[in-house]
DNA sequence: GGTTAGCACTCAACAAAATAGAGTGCTAAT
DNA sequence: ATTAGCACTCTATTTTGTTGAGTGCTAACC
């Protein structure tokens, strides 16, 4: 017995029955399918046959047949037509993506506030990560004694802050002059090499002051990577409008999951090494995400990739359509990014 | 028929057991109070006069008396004692904000987390509002073609940056003019007054860049202003403990308000000109927290209030330890930021 | 007068029993 | 290979009964 093109098409119908309603599926629903042609019974007996192969569950006897996630990995796999965007949902894309644009923080918040109001699940955006970046302009401000501020600017428009401690023998002019000749001699370089070349540093003045640059460094990369309460979150309420989620324990718990951010950062710094990423129940490592499936994108600017971002829900989840939406924002954003992040 | 010294006692001898049990309150719990020594049948006649005058409520007859808005109001105004943090409390609020705190933002994250941990409440924080600051360092530095970033420190710390347009005519070595200049004339002067006087500015280069300068002082006037989706919130999933919310939908109600943040802000804003605020159930304007209460302090620094964080809970909170907790962490939280932000 | 025992009454909450309906598996006929 | 038919299973829903906490009122008590 093997899954001859009938018994996939019946797999797929119920699938993406259960898809829509959420309930278990009945041999009579997809006998009336046309396409089929065939009575409840003979769908039976092919049910019972796919049931045996591990693609559908039964609830209990005399219940309906709910996919497995063996299933949902074949039907993303094989069976599944992408969903494309109505003009209605790229409206709806661009109205929350309308506003003003100028920060990348407030196009990460939109991005996820965008993905999950179109999909209806919960929505998370990583910040990008600056290591892959160029050095445009570093500035040491003098603050109170003893301490100062480092700004960093990188080509790409994105600047990055922290206080640091300025050791007492350095004069105020000299953080000026450390400036600038920090900025000249690391112009362009990628953000995650220069610290590395600090140390290397054996000639001038810069490299008697190694050990305080090192220190410079260090804050600013720990300000550079991106960190788990950065992830943006969006949408997570949406999870309780779906009937896996009825159940206030079970919200609990989900939401409880999602709150930490740390597996979601976690799970998005993994995922950025891949175009897109699709995760389904089980396949989670997490037991938390156990009934959940998880699909991410990546964007990037020219070949680089800067972070990804993706979309929680149901394992009964409309892949064809969330594949879609994340392809859209995936381009929109590199786009975005690696173009004008213009001021309004 | 007033409310004597009895009625009082028994009044908030109800609230207080409402405020632990969540349950309607019959007479003869409170009969059993030693200090009344009173026959459930005369508690009885009692709280019949209290439900008269508007302190109680049924939810049916057969039920035991749930407090009105109307009793916690006066419990909050004159019966209530304050409950002193214990020990272990002030540890658990120490250890939440123990870690780094060189960045005003994660001082907010961990101020939230620690109050929503101790109280088991919703907390919500908003950022300092940063127009009372002085001027320390503003610096221009030139992007890609006609596009600059603006980096603004105040005197205690804070850094914020935009991207603005440049006019085409100004060349990039008069970025660097223009920042120095910029420093120095208005070193020391209130954020919110350098717009005014920029425009005012009748002399020398600057006049001649007004417009220019208007426009970057506009761009940094809107990052200083902190803004909806920079309020902090943590535990909003408490509230999933409590019995109020132990239906799916008033959850779904309750969080999909605090997620837009946006009533939030608008409190804390309107808060933030008083030292403590608390709100009772229909005593919010807004419905979704008719049933909630909300507590809310300001933290300064020296005189000027630069925000104000709060509490979200049932109206069946616990308002003394609730208000111990604000008032503790309204002390540490101006403290912290009068005194040094140290990066270790 | 205030206080209290006593009692009839109310009503939600829980549990047990009855019912309906959707769906299955199997067998025998087509 | 397909299908009609039927007995069977099991959940979900409704119905009915039961319990217990709590009330309001009255009449007795101090």
């Amino acid at each position: 017995m093997d899954l001859d093109a009938r018994k996939l098409g019946i797999l797929k119908a119920i699938i993406d029955e259960y898809i829509m309603s959420a309930s278990p599926v009945g041999s009579r629903a997809i006998s009336k399918h046309e396409e089929f042609n065939l009575s409840s019974a003979t769908i039976r007996n092919e049910m019972a046959d796919l049931e045996e192969l591990g693609y559908l569950e039964q609830p209990h006897t005399s219940a309906g047949r709910v996919p497995s996630d063996k299933a949902y990995r074949l039907y993303v796999d094989q069976m599944m037509q992408r969903a494309a965007l109505s003009d209605d949902e790229i409206k709806l894309i661009r109205a929350h993506m309308s506003a003003r644009l100028d920060e990348v923080e407030s196009v990460m918040k939109q991005t996820a506030q965008a993905l999950s109001a179109v999909t209806n699940y919960t929505a998370m955006v990583m910040p990008p990560m600056l290591a892959a970046n160029r050095l445009r302009h570093i500035q040491l401000v003098p603050l109170r004694e003893g301490r100062a501020l480092v700004v960093i600017v990188t080509t790409t428009g994105f600047a990055r802050d922290a206080i640091i401690r300025v050791p007492e023998d350095i004069r105020t002019g000299e953080l000026e002059r450390i400036s600038r000749l920090l900025t000249e001699r690391y112009y362009d370089c990628r953000m995650d090499h220069i610290g590395e070349m600090i140390a290397k540093e054996m000639s001038g003045e810069l490299y008697e002051r190694r050990a305080f640059l090192c220190s410079v460094m260090e804050a600013v990369e720990r300000k550079m990577a991106p960190d788990s309460p950065n992830v943006q979150l969006s949408g997570t309420t949406n999870m309780l409008h779906y009937p896996e989620y009825s159940d206030v324990n079970k919200a609990k718990t989900f939401l409880a999951a999602v709150e930490g951010r740390n597996m979601l950062y976690e799970m998005l710094k993994r995922a950025s090494k891949l175009e897109f990423t699709i995760t389904i129940g089980n396949e989670n490592e997490d037991e938390m995400f156990k009934d959940c499936s998880i699909v991410t994108a990546t964007y990037q600017v020219g070949d680089e990739p800067l972070g990804s971002f993706g979309i929680i829900g149901p394992t009964r989840m409309n892949y064809g359509k969330v594949i879609s939406v994340l392809e859209y924002m995936r381009r929109s954003l590199s786009e975005m990014l690696s173009a004008d992040q213009d001021d309004d």
